[in-house]
DNA sequence: AGCCGGTTGTGACCGTTATCACACCAGGGT
DNA sequence: ACCCTGGTGTGATAACGGTCACAACCGGCT
């Protein structure tokens, strides 16, 4: 079946073959067809607004297919982008949970698909499934790190440089070209929205990729980057 | 009964006075008698190491008494200090629940009265107690929170002054002295450790503290501080 | 008293980076 | 072919804040 957005809708968590590899969805059976009966398969295009940093939390979102980013964004309209969430995850788990409102904005950036689970659903499914809630702390510790990850490369970081070599490295490490000599990868987002991931200005980063080609530290064709020198970038990174 | 640091031991959970005004204390009796089995009561001196980040997770600490200082730390030795923990919180949750290394360090900064469980004992237990798993989940969810606000601060400030307003503005919110025109706060901690909240030198917390003083906005004498014109202050914290 | 360590105050200097202001270059639509 | 729009390159400028270097201060100790 086809659905709206050009994508082909997993119909139930029952029979998706993604489970296995998926912290969330791989429950057993009781509690998954308790999460079947509560949950609404939904798609959405690319950029959609699942919900935003500040209303109420109306329930959680499992990323099915498709990428989403995350952010929180200023009174003055500055944007911080904290991850893009890749399939699997849960989104809006800690604020459905907690009852406080959302603290990130997510915003789909491919058409996505989602199960969406009301929070009183959501709430009574956790009281009745002891296994699920635990993955539920997995999910949320995983989080946590996350954003401990975050706050260490905000905080501790001496230079814009530091910032950008650390988010090349660890995007070297998708896509099993973790051991490479010379990773390769896709770069899938703009000077601007780098930018926003290391909060700084868009300049500052064209100006730093520029000057890391010039050193030959990295190469790029058509959106696909690479990294020539490990050693070198480690080393900016402060590592 | 005295203990080694001049604090007074609280013996049982059973019979803790402050119980039920705690996040994960409060919980039915079962589930506290088998918590009261696995837990060792143990205290620290001020300036005790619980953890280190880095190390894996030997367990969870459940503040009882005192304040712990929650921070991570560079390669080239500079600090970032995310919180100082209060009695109620559990720390080392999210590496004892997902496995991963502790992401922070732990240390007292008076002494302190900690429950500790080890990890396996700790895992057991939420797997039996399903009651104790949401409570796990909604203590992950209040430090993701924290987190994310930490996030905010570090990544959308444009200067020290805005975050050093941000940081007397929340401390202000604290001891019942919301409401207050004039709020009143103790500064227990020096410019060092202010500065390393924040993420900026000790040298830019003293000036700031200075001009701020200069423009009555805030007044001190001896340790206590007082905000003088919280309008003002909002309006550094570009809000 | 005198000395000490840790803390706070202040000046000078200089690198990094935000900001503004453009030029430039795709690709898509008409 | 044209324009538009959104992304990218690049210079000039100013300011914020880190760092170094001291001076001043304030307990606590002997």
């Amino acid at each position: 079946m086809l659905s709206p957005y050009g994508l082909e809708i997993v119909e139930s968590c029952l029979t998706c073959k993604l489970r296995a590899e998926r912290i969330f969805c791989d429950l057993p059976n009781s509690a998954l067809q308790a999460f079947e009966n509560i949950k609404y398969a939904t798609a959405y295009p690319k950029g959609a607004v699942l919900f935003v940093e500040g209303q109420s939390p109306r329930g959680i979102f499992v990323l099915c297919k498709g990428r989403v980013k995350m952010s929180i964004c200023s009174t003055d309209g500055k944007t911080l982008i904290l991850k893009i969430a890749e399939p699997g995850e849960v989104l809006g788990l800690s604020a459905t949970v907690s009852g406080k409102p959302y603290e990130l904005t997510a915003e789909t950036i491919d058409p996505c698909q989602v199960n969406f689970v009301k929070r009183e659903d959501f709430l009574r499914f956790l009281k009745e499934h002891g296994d699920a809630c635990f993955r539920v702390a997995e999910q949320l510790s995983e989080k946590y790190n996350n954003a401990c990850h975050e706050v260490r490369s905000l905080g501790l970081s001496h230079s814009a440089a530091e910032k950008l070599a650390k988010l090349l490295l660890e995007w070297s490490t998708r896509n099993g070209e973790t051991a490479k000599q010379e990773p390769r990868l896709k770069l899938a987002l703009t000077h601007e929205e780098i930018a926003q991931m290391i909060g700084t200005s868009r300049e500052t980063v064209t100006r730093l990729f520029a000057e890391l080609k010039k050193r030959q530290i990295i190469q790029s064709k058509g959106s696909t980057l690479m990294i020539r020198n490990k050693g070198a970038l480690r080393l900016i990174a402060g590592a």
